[in-house]
DNA sequence: AAGTCGGGGAC
DNA sequence: GTCCCAGACTT
């Protein structure tokens, strides 16, 4: 029995056959994408950039891939090294991340960057990728068969989605989510975990899809329990969610001489370590007062926006700075900056330009 | 176990 | 409007 029917064995003869579909199936329609190589290229021994899918698998952390592409491409124009990347000044990192959301995914990156640089090298087993900042559960599982072709699984939303539908899981999310990740870990074959990790990926993204999966052209449509019911859209069942509450603040346009004011932002919490505009408490209960440094400022419109646990509604006003700033503001080049804040913060400023 | 943390595209 | 996306971290 090759390797890899032995490893599926595990898991009893249901899934006999299946990675090797899969894998067949990925040889013919892997997607090409900047941060990985071939299917082809693998066969004959090639491997990665550990430093490029390590900064693809942080950037796409909740975040779909043509949103990311663009930044992978700049963050490794600027920083082509985890070294160039350890050696960055923090608020240039930042800046570059401005717009990509979870900045927390950015204080990490740098953090890692500057612990690996200082070990001289990358660790390249799960267990040692999970003891990094940043790097969780997924991530190890992905850089260590991606990266290093480990025995490794990487359990992602795709990969949730496309085993709930093959298990057809009707029980407790949370349940299910443990069951498939031991089920995937036995299926991983010895010889091409990375390749499988990517295939599972691709199959989810592109076939297996939430909304319609095209069961029709599905290389694992024979094991699929879901598509036997016939409803694999039912799949995967999860817990609803909670509604998003509304809270209200004001936002201030402060020009001066050079440009507008601006803050960096504590380093904790919500758009931590990013630069942002003057901006008052944001409430629900709509009470949030004013900045009581600024006077005389005119409303000239309100941005709403949307964030993971709250949506926002934040009036828009400006005025002309007349005397020095308080501690922590500086002014910087309208045009320039927008480029380094926060989504929010961008919609306010374009709202007075 | 539950809450925090962004943003945008598909529907 | 809803859902979800190559999730991690804190409490």
């Amino acid at each position: 029995m090759a390797k890899r029917e032995k490893a599926a064995s595990a898991a009893g003869a249901r899934f006999d056959g299946l990675p090797d579909a899969l894998l067949d199936w990925y040889g013919r329609h892997a997607r090409t994408l900047p941060w990985r190589i071939g299917p082809g290229e693998r066969g004959r021994g090639v491997v990665p950039d550990p430093y490029r899918v390590w900064l693809a698998e942080i950037m796409l952390q909740q975040t779909t891939v043509p949103h990311a592409a663009g930044y992978f491409e700049a963050f490794t124009r600027t920083w082509p090294t985890v070294e160039a990347l350890a050696s960055a000044e923090d608020g240039d990192v930042m800046a570059a991340w401005a717009g990509l959301g979870y900045y927390a995914r950015a204080r990490n990156l740098l953090k890692c960057a500057r612990e690996v640089a200082a070990r001289g090298s990358w660790p390249r087993t799960e267990a040692g990728l999970r003891e990094l900042p940043g790097i969780g559960p997924y991530t190890a599982g992905a850089v260590a068969a991606l990266a290093f072709n480990q025995r490794a699984a990487a359990v992602d939303g795709n990969v949730d989605r496309v085993f709930a539908r093959i298990l057809a899981a009707k029980g407790e999310w949370k349940d299910e989510k443990r069951r498939i990740a031991d089920l995937v870990g036995e299926l991983v074959p010895e010889d091409r975990p990375g390749e499988f990790a990517e295939a599972l990926m691709d199959l989810g993204a592109t076939i297996c899809t939430p909304k319609r999966p095209n069961c029709l052209i599905c290389p694992l449509r024979a094991w699929c329990a879901a598509h036997a019911e016939g409803e694999p859209e039912r799949y995967p069942m999860k817990p609803a969610k909670k509604a998003k509450p509304v809270r209200f603040g004001e936002v201030y346009i402060v020009r001066g001489a050079s440009g507008v004011a601006v803050e960096t932002r504590p380093s904790q919490g919500l758009l931590g370590g990013m630069l942002g505009l003057p901006t008052t408490e944001w409430r629900e209960d709509g009470k949030a007062g004013r900045l009581d440094w600024i006077e005389g400022a005119q409303e000239i419109g309100e941005v709403k926006h949307v964030f993971t646990h709250f949506e926002l509604r934040l009036r828009v006003l400006t005025v002309e700075s007349e005397g020095a700033l308080p501690d922590g503001y500086e002014l910087r080049d309208s045009g320039s900056v927008a480029d380094a804040l926060p989504s929010v913060f961008r919609k306010a400023l374009k709202l007075a330009s």
